[in-house]
RNA sequence: GGAGAGAUGGCUGAGUGGUCGAAAGCGCUCCCCUGCUAAGGGAGUAAGGGCUAAUACCCCUUCGAGGGUUCGAAUCCCUCUCUCUCCGCCA
């Protein structure tokens, strides 16, 4: 959410910053619904005032013994007005609520201009793509040939945009879990925690996901319903809600592998064969709860953290600055790091880092005490895939494939496979 | 699933219709005293929101959540959630 105070003062600059997404703020029907909200809620607070004045004169008289008949007269139709201002206060204040939660975050500074996905900058890239003296297949082929991956099974049980992994390749997939978990525990500072793969819809709006992407969710039927996680995101990052921590105890830095479900709604299409595109599927991710004014640092460091798990593993990729266009809706800047897939010759997003500022905290009431003043203010949360496992399995496939169709273990992951060299 | 108890400020814990955002204690901050330490004295110490240039006043809201009764609710009524104890069941 961004900042109500800020958006009631300079509502045309952040109109013109939300502007540079492609998102097109009405700024007018706002204005209007803020005037009558200031009106009304001043009204309301007086009267409640007076309401509050009366009672306690009554209190006091009727202690003395005084006759209360003619002060109860006097507060009789008070409380009917007040009664109808409030309602209408209450439908004003949640109709500007809706729009408050429907307002993607506002954009860094150095965001890079653009509309859509072909317009990121690249930042760097690490690797050279592998020049295979055979004809590179994809995923598919590798996984089917060796009867590692399969589609048709999957689709038997659960329907399409599912994969059931055999054997070395499951066992790779838990070994890269591992190898990512422990890299990121022993080596940059994250605490490894077990979280919750339903949760409830407040969770959800915290981080973001509501009430906007309903769409893209697994929901159950309860009657409060809980929703499958999309990342560990959202059950990571709402340890901060309703919390004021001490300025010490941050920077706070947590991950969590789970699996991951997106309904993948309107990207019917895209992506239809393999592996890169499931209901369900595996990640580890990176969550850190930092001080308002370190969180641009914090971006650079975590994002770190996830190269050097693409480094680890050997894989070539790229880091993208994302365009205005194309940056999500919590975030206010984001890297994504994007892997090079022999089978389809181009580099294939499997990392996505962003600084959501205190976007997210205002809606989590996450703080910390300002050592100075005394008193609290939001933080910043920051999340990144550190990686995601299903697209890094792909990778591995592609990159690591052999003449004879069989996939060489990267020299990280052995030690997790009992010394395994080829699956 | 059955039976019972409970939910109040950073913590402990009072408070069954009015002057209670809330006693007291602890903790914390500042000041005083004491040549260190210990002890003692005093003051302060919730969050959100509105108004505002303001982190100044003032006002509103909040005693697990949501409804209700009332001029007035931490306190009375209803529903729900969570925690604890015992029994059953289970991983």
């Amino acid at each position: 959410m961004i900042d109500p105070k800020l958006l009631r003062q300079s509502t045309t600059d952040v109109a013109k910053n939300l502007s540079r997404r492609g998102f097109d703020f009405d700024v007018d029907a706002y204005l209007a619904l803020e005037e009558r909200r200031k009106s009304l809620q001043v009204n309301t607070e007086n009267l409640r005032n007076e309401r509050n004045s009366s009672s306690k004169n009554i209190g006091k008289a009727k202690a003395q013994g005084e006759d209360i008949a003619p002060l109860l007269a006097a507060v009789k139709d008070l409380g009917d007005k007040l009664e109808e201002n409030e309602a209408a206060l209450q439908a004003l204040l949640s109709e500007l609520q809706a729009i408050e939660l429907g307002l993607p975050n506002l954009l860094d500074d150095d965001v890079p201009d653009g509309r859509d996905e072909d317009d990121n900058v690249e930042v760097r890239r690490w690797g050279e793509p592998v020049k295979f003296d055979f004809e590179a297949k994809d995923h598919i082929e590798i996984g089917e040939s060796l009867g590692l991956l399969k589609f048709e099974a999957a689709s038997k049980i659960s329907g399409s945009r599912f994969v059931i992994m055999r054997a070395g390749l499951a066992r790779m997939q838990r070994a890269l879990i591992q190898f990512m978990l422990d890299t990121h525990t022993s080596e940059h500072g994250y605490e490894e925690a077990y979280v919750p793969y339903l949760v409830q819809s407040q969770a959800l709006v915290g981080t973001g996901q509501l009430p906007k992407f309903e769409e893209d969710l697994f929901k159950t039927t309860n009657e409060t319903p809980f929703y499958l996680i999309p990342t560990a995101e959202v059950p990571l990052t709402n340890l901060a809600r309703d919390v004021i921590y001490e300025a010490d105890q941050l920077p706070l830095r947590y991950t969590a592998h789970t699996p991951c479900f997106r309904s993948e709604a309107g990207s019917y299409g895209q992506d239809t064969r393999g592996m890169i595109r499931q209901h369900q599927f595996e990640k580890v991710e990176l969550v850190q709860l930092v001080a308002a004014d370190t969180s641009a640092q914090a971006l650079e460091e975590l994002t770190g953290h996830a190269e050097t798990i693409l480094q680890r593993l050997e894989l070539p990729y790229r880091v993208v600055s994302l365009c205005s266009g194309d940056v999500g809706f919590g975030a206010r800047k984001t890297y994504d790091l994007e892997v090079w897939l022999p089978g389809q010759e181009r580099y294939r997003e499997i990392s996505s880092c962003s600084n959501c500022g205190d976007f997210q905290s205002r809606r989590m009431q996450a703080r910390r005490r300002n050592p100075d003043s005394g008193k609290p203010e939001l933080i910043h949360t920051l999340n990144g895939s550190g990686v995601a496992a299903g697209r890094a399995l792909i990778a591995i496939m592609e990159n690591y494939q052999q003449a004879d169709g069989t996939i060489r273990v990267p020299a990280v992951l052995r030690p997790y496979m009992g010394g395994t060299e080829t699956v």
